[in-house]
DNA sequence: CATGAATGAGGTTTCATTCAT
DNA sequence: TATGAATGAAACCTCATTCAT
C-alpha cells in the first residue's frame, strides 16, 4: 500500500537530455522558493512554472500531478535529514553509549534547523501528498541505522529495543516539530538540542534498565 | 498576534447566545461526521450544512468563514483533552513524583485513544486554520498544571523547570501523534502508554538533577 | 449497463424554486444556440453559460457536468421524435397496412425534417455523450409501438416480425441521416420522403412473406 | 468546397514520395492501434508516435495534424470497402437482377463485417475529420459501379434510377452501422446480411416499378 | 531527417460566500 | 431568521504543434 502510494508521485519522465535535467532542478527549486515565499495556499503549479521559468506543459512533462511535485521537495527534505542522521550512526559506532546518542541526536537537531524554515514548510504538506508513506520510510532506516550502530557497542549485551528505538525516533521528531512550528528563537534552540540528548539518553537508559 | 489569528475565527455570536444553541451544536457535530467520513479535502461547507439539516446560509449565520468551522472543532477536542489532563494534575497533587508523570501521561494518552480517529482528522486541519496559536494556548495551560502539581510534591526543592515541562509536553504530544497517525494496533497503543510515562519520568529526573 | 450509462448524465439537482425551472431552461436552450451556431468543438460550458446568461457556476449546480449538458439536448431531441412516431403509431391502428406504413415513416421523417439543423449537430454529439443507449432506448419503444400498431390491422395474420421492425428503423433512420448530413435540398427531402415510404413498404411486405 | 476541406488533410508528401513508406506505414497501423485500444478521446499524436516507434516529429513529418491523420485511416478504411463493392459490381454483370443486388450486398455487408471493430471506431471519428466529403466521393463511386452493373443486365430497360440507388446505399450503411454500433452478435449479423439483401432487392424492385 | 523538450492557450470543474426572497 | 440559487475567481491539467539540437 505504501509502495503504491509512493509511485502515483513518481516522476513522469526522467530527463535524458541535459536540458531536461537543468528544467527539472529550476522546478524543484522554484517550488521551494513558492513554498517559503507563499506558503502552500498559494502554491500553484502556475505559479511554479512561472518561477522556474518554464511553461505549465513543462511542469507536467516531469510531474505527473502537483502532489508529485511537493511529494519530491518533501522526500529530498527527509532524504538528506535521514542521510545525516545514517553518516552521524556510522560515525559513532563503537563510541561510549551516551556519545551515541549525543552524536545521532545532535546531527538530527542540527539538520532540522539548517532547514529549518523548509521543515516548517513541509509539515503542512506533507499530509496532502501521502506523506505518512514516506516518513514511515526514513524512520525505518534510521531505526536500522541506531541498531547498528547500538549493536556495535562493547556495553550492549542485549540486542536493542526496536520498539523503544522507534519511541524515541517519534519523541525526538515531534518535539523539534513543536519547537520548530512556534518558531523559537537561537538560544531556544540550543537548549532543544540540550535536552533533546538529555531526553534520549535517559528515555534509552531507563527503557533498557526496564527489559530486564 | 496570535490573539489576532484567533479572533477572525470565533463565532459570530457571543457564546452565550450561539453556544449550545442546537442548531450550533448540530453544524458541529456535522462538522466532526463530514471530517472523519470524508476528509479534510472533501469537507465543503455545503456538505456540513446537508449533514446537519441546514442550509449554507444558516451555517454562515454562525460561522463567519469555513476556517472558523474546523476552529471551533479543533478548540473544542485540545479543550477537553486539556481538561483531562489538567483534572489529572489537580488530582495529582501531593502524590509522590513518579505517580504524578503517571497520571498525567495517562491522561494525556487516554484522552488522546478515546479520541484517535477525531485527533488524525484535525492533524491534517490545524495547519489550515491558525490551529498553532491555540496549540500554544492550551500547551501553556498544561504547563501551568502541571508547574502547579509539580510544586504540591514534597519531593521538590526547587521550582519546576518550565522549559523542561515544554520539552516534554511535545516529545509526549510528537510521539503520541506519531503514532496515531501510522495507526497502532491496540497492543501497540498500550505498550506506547507505558514508554510514554518511563520517558517522562527519566527525562523529567534527569533534566531536574542536570540543573543542579 | 444502458441504465448505468444513462445515470451520470442525469441533472445534478432538481430546482424547486420557480427561478431554478427558468435557469436550467435557459441553459438547454443556450446549450443549442451555441451547438448551432458554433458546433460542438467550440462548445464550452463557459460559452453555454454565457449565453444562458448565467454563470458557469449555475450551470453546474443543474448539470454535473459537459456531457451531461449534452445529452439532455440529445434526449429532448430523440423524445421529441419518438413522441411524434409512437403518435403516428396510435392514429394509424386499424388502417390498411400501407397506410400505416406511410404514417408512421411520414411522421419519422417529417419530425426529422422539421428539426434538421439540431439533428445534424446531434449525430456528431451522440458518440461522446453515450448516446447509443440512448437510441437503443426509444427505438425499443418505437418498435413496441409499431408492433402494437401492426397487430391492430385486421390483414395481419402472424405476430410482426421484430427484427424485420428493427432493421427497417435502423434503415429509415440511417438513410435519413445520411441525406441530412449531405445537406439535401427541399426537393431532394421530398423525394427521400416519398421513397422511404416505398422503401418500408415494400421491406416489410418482402420480409412478412419471407417468414411463412 | 468539398474539394477544400479534403485537402488541407492530406499527407505533407506526395503520395509517390511517402505512401507506402515503412514509416508512414507504421505511423497509421499505430493510429489503428491506439484507436482500438484507446478509443478517439485517448488518442494523442504523442501516443500514436509512440505506438509506431517514431518521435512527434517524425510524425509531423508525414502528416501536417491530427486530423490527416485519421482521415487517412479513414480513407483507407472507405478505400477498401469501396473496392469490394467496385469488385462484387463487376464480378456480377450480366447476371439476373436478385443477383446482382446479393451480391453487392453481401460484398458490402461482409467487407464491414470483417472489420468491424476498426468501423465503429471511425464512426466516431469521422465527423471530427471532414469525413463527410470522402463519404461522398465513395458513395459516388458505389453508385457508378451498381449502374454500370445493372446497365449490363438484360432485364434493365429503362436507365438506372440514381437516387433510388443513393438511397439504397444510405438505407444499407445505416443499418449497418445501428447494428454494428449496437455489438450485434454473429447470429445477428447473418440475419442482417439476409434481411439486407431482402431489403435492397424489394425497394429496388419497388423504385424501378414506380417510375413506369 | 529525426528527436523530444518546450510551449501555452484553453477547457472543465469546484466551492466559499452572498443576498434576494 | 432561514433558505438555497447564484456567483465567479481560480485551480489543475491536456495536448497539438514547433523548433533547436
Amino acid at each position: 500500500m505504501a509502495a503504491d502510494t509512493l509511485v502515483a508521485f513518481e516522476p513522469r519522465k526522467t530527463p535524458v537530455q541535459a536540458r531536461g535535467t537543468v528544467t527539472v532542478e529550476a522546478i524543484s527549486e522554484a517550488t521551494i522558493q513558492v513554498l517559503l515565499s507563499q506558503g502552500v495556499e498559494h502554491l500553484t503549479t502556475t505559479r511554479v512554472a512561472d518561477r522556474a521559468g518554464v511553461s505549465v506543459g513543462t511542469l507536467y512533462q516531469y510531474f505527473p500531478n502537483k502532489q508529485s511535485l511537493l511529494f519530491a521537495v518533501l522526500e529530498d527534505h527527509l532524504e538528506k535529514v535521514t542521510n545525516e542522521v545514517e553518516d552521524a550512526c556510522e560515525h559513532a559506532r563503537h563510541k561510549p553509549l551516551t556519545e551515541m546518542i549525543k552524536e545521532v541526536v545532535e546531527a538530527f537537531v542540527d539538520a532540522k534547523i539548517a532547514r529549518a524554515d523548509i521543515s516548517v514548510a513541509l509539515y503542512k504538506v506533507a499530509p496532502d501528498v501521502g506523506g505518512l508513506a514516506l516518513v514511515k520510510r526514513v524512520t525505518q532506516r534510521m531505526r536500522k541505522a541506531i541498531v547498528r550502530m547500538l549493536e556495535s557497542s562493547p556495553e550492549t549485551k542485549t540486542s536493542p529495543d526496536e520498539f523503544a528505538i522507534q519511541m524515541m525516533l517519534a519523541a525526538m521528531s515531534g518535539a523539534m516539530r513543536s519547537v520548530l512550528e512556534t518558531g523559537g528563537s537561537p538560544a531556544m534552540m540550543r537548549k532543544l538540542r540540550e535536552h533533546l540528548v538529555l531526553l534520549c539518553r535517559s528515555y534509552m537508559a531507563a527503557a533498557t534498565a526496564e527489559r530486564v
